[in-house]
DNA sequence: ATGGATCCACCTATGGATCCCT
DNA sequence: AGGGATCCATAGGTGGATCCAT
């Protein structure tokens, strides 16, 4: 496991990534000492940490950007042959208990989202998994826009939130944003509050880009 | 690992525990397919471990009472060639930013401390850990006056936490319930809030029952 | 195509306590 | 003697995401 310095300036981490722009998952894993999982399956975040520590992101640290001191979040995108997303984005849990009356403003997924590095890496199945190469990074902010779509589906999800309906959320709502569960498995439970304000379990959840909101972040250039 | 299924009534954990009495901790561990380790100093909440999955314990189940059917908490004690105690014993994490605001009659300390199971272990230096033997137990709870004293001093312990005034408190607080550190080491912080109501760092901290308390419990009977 | 289900790593909090210096 | 410091195991939550049946 070798540990790279944490980039100072947004220029030094884009410089950085610009570095690793190319290259396969197993020539990045051998520079950092890693070796690269026979299956995808059972390592289903490991191309992202693997970035995370060739960039020198702060390891797994929680409740901060990836590169706490520049602002900026890094997120791995698999993408087709043609350079578009195959799946939604993860961007953090969904708050069932607490935090469920902050506004848009403070919300911890608009801090997550304010300005996020997004780097494509191959994700054809027929490509074997260590030789998926990694593409060009693309620094995003939302614009005035983005923002206003995603303030709207928050608002209507947390507002049923609020009210103890989360069980009538599907992941057919919302434009940009959706809610997806987000657990080990189907029987994992947290606690929430139902429509009578009781003490109730329910299936974890988290908030999910759709596939069609990144590819177009992909796609167009915003900075 | 041999897994005992949960005692159903109280006698029937009250039975078991009189039938290890006597027995040293090789072979306890023998019995339950564990080896015993060479320092205690190492392996500091082993042997009441061990004692848990002896007895039939829902093991390391949180928020619940060791044995959580019948309502009963099982605690090992070290004692000295006289029986009596050596050490303060632990209880539980004290609140600092959650449920500072109960009272002792909903206090998560008194519901430990309803019906506790002492199980006295030898722990003279003198005696090689592994042959240290197991006592008899004593079926405790607290009786109006004990629960009197208790509440007494977590209601002053209490007035100070919720006055932003924790760092004020000191192992010398107390009649029968003291305030001490409970972490890894001096270093860990947890979050609370100060006298301005400002969220700030603190060092951990636990409940913990005098040794003076202790030996009194294991030498007058209650029940 | 995608909504619901799942998988690993890591960190932290809690539960089990005793150590050890002053 | 005892107040402050420390030690291990394990469960649970979060962060990293992709799988896969329909």
């Amino acid at each position: 496991m070798i540990c790279i310095s944490a980039p100072r300036t947004q220029d030094e981490l884009l410089q950085r990534v610009a570095d690793i722009a190319g290259l396969s998952l197993a020539t990045l894993a051998n520079r950092c000492g890693q070796s690269v999982p026979e299956q995808q399956r059972n390592a289903k975040g490991w191309a992202g940490q693997l970035v995370e520590q060739a960039l020198g992101a702060t390891a797994s640290s929680r409740a901060e950007p990836d590169f706490q001191a520049i602002g900026i979040e890094l997120k791995t995108i698999p993408v087709n042959a043609n350079g578009q997303p195959c799946e939604s984005t993860y961007v953090c849990t969904v708050p069932l208990v607490d935090q469920i009356e902050t506004s848009w403003q403070d919300a911890w997924i608009r801090k997550k989202l304010s300005c996020v590095l997004w780097l494509p890496i191959e994700a054809d199945k027929s490509i074997p998994f260590a030789r998926r190469r990694i593409g060009n990074a693309i620094l995003w902010r939302p614009t005035v826009e983005q923002d206003a779509i995603l303030k709207q589906d928050w608002n209507e999800h947390m507002e049923l939130i609020s009210l103890g309906r989360i069980n009538e959320i599907s992941a057919h709502h919302g434009t940009y944003l959706q809610i997806r569960p987000k657990a080990a498995n189907s029987h994992a439970l947290r606690n929430t509050t139902d429509e009578d304000g009781n003490l109730v379990k329910t299936l974890p959840r988290g908030f999910y880009l759709r596939t069609q909101f990144t590819a177009r972040i992909l796609t167009e250039r915003y900075l």
